[in-house]
DNA sequence: CACCGATGTTAACGACGGTTCACATCGCGG
DNA sequence: CCGCGATGTGAACCGTCGTTAACATCGGTG
């Protein structure tokens, strides 16, 4: 019944690289292939050369499981970005660079978190579902400063609906896997959000 | 045991705007908002009035009625695709605007179909997942034929990953759900798709 | 060495959900 | 009016799957 928490559920954990972290990347795969209500708790532990219910050591659900995994993501992300914003200077155009290229990077370094984070919120508990959408909210809420800022005619809601057009072109990443060599589509990508966002 | 098939699974059916047509736009509403692993028979018929075994008189099983949805979808991107192209001369500039508007068009116009195509695709039986699929590659060759001749300094990978991201960005539309009026949206959506599409 | 916490294993439970069955109802063509 | 096909209902069936229980193993620590 000791089913042990993350110090802190952010830390990436370089302390234990095991079971743990290996169960969370194996799943993350999996849920992306199949979706995560058609992988049983079987399959994560095959995965990881472990049967089904010794996943329960580690993690008190399927839910709590997946529940860590996006927040997880979200958080990355939103630390990410506030990062890079804060490292890229004062001007505008050059904070957009910067989300631009995280964003970039982020997509294509992990193909299978995007995908599981946009199709598996729906099936998470409420409580988790909606703190994740607090993290996701806020993530939005960086781009859109740096965008209303670019644009200050426009409102915020045109910024805000421009930012989540930007994440579908850059999260287009899975879909269009593993044609182009990584940088080419880093470059494409980049150029084709860039262009999308100032247009 | 008197399953109805369509005379043929692309007609919209006009004649019959009824029960079956119901079902297959109940479910899809619902399938969106919750994926369709997490839907039952029963939500469904209740969508409709009806009990959930009543189901089983307009389609064959669950995955069926899954099924052809998402045949239907893509039987009507590659139909309307096809149509645009073709009305718009010869002209590949034309010829990506109309793309362009058409997509944006349909996302507006289907935020539910978009949302369950590209998330419960997984979620079907192989052989029927195929044919959604050669759907799909057909759509996107028709797009990939106009980026192509746009810019035939790009190689056709480019040209697909340039198609993958324009999809993205314009099937964004189910997130950032009506903040904007839709005509507003429709501009803005166009105006980024293009600019991303020639950048 | 003895004990204990961490980690697994197998077996079983229980709920949920797709599907089938046997039975009503109802409208329509002969 | 009779009967049949279409449509629907409630009950039951059964497989899948998340979860728990009871029991093994094993490495380190007092």
């Amino acid at each position: 019944m000791t089913v042990r928490q993350p110090d802190s559920a952010l830390s990436a954990d370089a302390a234990r690289p095991s079971r743990r972290e290996q169960i969370l990347r194996a799943a993350a795969q999996l849920f992306a292939e199949r979706g995560s209500r058609a992988v049983g708790v079987d399959d994560v532990g095959a995965a990881v050369g472990v049967t089904g219910p010794a996943i329960y050591r580690h993690f008190a659900s399927k839910d709590a499981m997946l529940a860590e995994m996006l927040e997880g993501i979200s958080q990355r992300l939103l630390a990410g970005a506030r990062e890079r914003v804060a490292a890229a200077g004062l001007d505008p155009a050059a904070q957009l660079r910067a989300l631009v290229t995280f964003q970039v990077d982020f997509a294509l370094d992990n193909p299978a978190l995007i995908t599981v984070q946009d199709r598996d919120l729906g099936s998470l508990p409420t409580d988790d579902a909606a703190a994740v959408r607090r993290l996701q909210r806020r993530y939005v809420e960086v781009w859109v400063d740096v965008l209303a800022r670019l644009r200050p005619e426009e409102g915020t809601d045109a910024s805000r609906a421009r930012a989540h057009a930007v994440f579908g072109l850059v999260n287009s990443t899975p879909h269009s896997a593993g044609r182009l060599p990584r940088e080419q589509m880093a470059a494409l990508l980049a150029a084709m959000a860039e262009a999308a966002a100032t247009a």
